[in-house]
DNA sequence: GCGACAG
DNA sequence: ATCTTGTCGC
């Protein structure tokens, strides 16, 4: 996949100050729009692991078939601290990094972490979609920001409301046994495409098979 | 001022 | 995220 990120700038900001304006800006190219699943053929999953100060980016993707396309990683020295709310700033460089070697184009990509719901609705995969300018979901494994009741049963999703009462995602009880999944949107998806479209990718497991391989995959790396 | 707080 | 063994539940 073609490298068009005009990477440097708002990438590596030097104060939390900084940061958050950056944020504010990209609020402005947020789009929200639904993604028919019907018409996605690949989906990628996005992880980030750890090995003292290296970040090892994972980007995996498959088709409808759980049959996987494409699996690339990169490192690379982390330079920002981890601040809950500034996620992307240490993440985003080496997984923009996987993606310029990415030779496919996913259609969709999820990420283990938030969408909009996060303070200023720019959580990781609302950031990352719009650097790449390709549709994201946010499928974190507990909330950031906002509020929802716990779902009881498995397969029920219950929303995620921030302090004004608007709806920013939904916890979902994906597998017995197990903690709700907190899923939204990230970027040209929407609230009900989102949930969706990680339903359609649970084959059976609490995280969606692109989300649970990019996992695997960045453990198994440090082997 | 006191909690909450993705990975 | 990471440091780490066994253990409860399906």
């Amino acid at each position: 996949m073609k490298s068009m990120v005009d990477i440097s700038n708002f990438l590596y900001p030097k104060t939390l100050e900084e940061a958050e304006r950056i944020q504010k800006e990209f609020l402005k190219k947020l789009v929200l729009v639904p993604l028919d699943f019907s018409k996605v053929s690949l989906i990628a999953g996005v992880d980030v692991s750890y090995v003292d100060d290296q970040a090892l980016g994972i980007v995996v993707v498959i088709n409808k078939n759980f049959e996987i396309i494409e699996v690339v990683h990169e490192r690379l020295k982390v330079t920002f601290p981890y601040i809950p709310g500034f996620l992307a700033f240490r993440e985003a460089p080496v997984i923009l990094k996987c993606f310029e070697k990415l030779k496919n184009t996913p259609d969709v990509i999820l990420f283990d972490g938030q969408g909009i719901a996060h303070p200023r609705r720019l959580g990781i995969a609302s950031h990352v979609g719009i650097l790449l300018n390709i549709p994201t979901i946010g499928v974190a494994k507990t909330i950031l920001y906002g509020k929802c009741e716990k779902p009881s049963f498995v397969g029920q999703a219950t929303e995620l409301k921030d302090r004004n009462g608007e709806v920013i995602g939904f916890c979902y009880l994906s597998k017995k046994n197990t903690k709700p999944i907190v899923i939204s949107p990230g970027y040209k998806t929407d609230l009900e495409s989102s949930l969706h479209i990680v339903k359609s990718l649970l084959n059976g497991f609490k995280l969606p098979e692109p989300v649970r391989l990019a996992h695997y995959y960045s453990q198994k790396l440090k082997m």
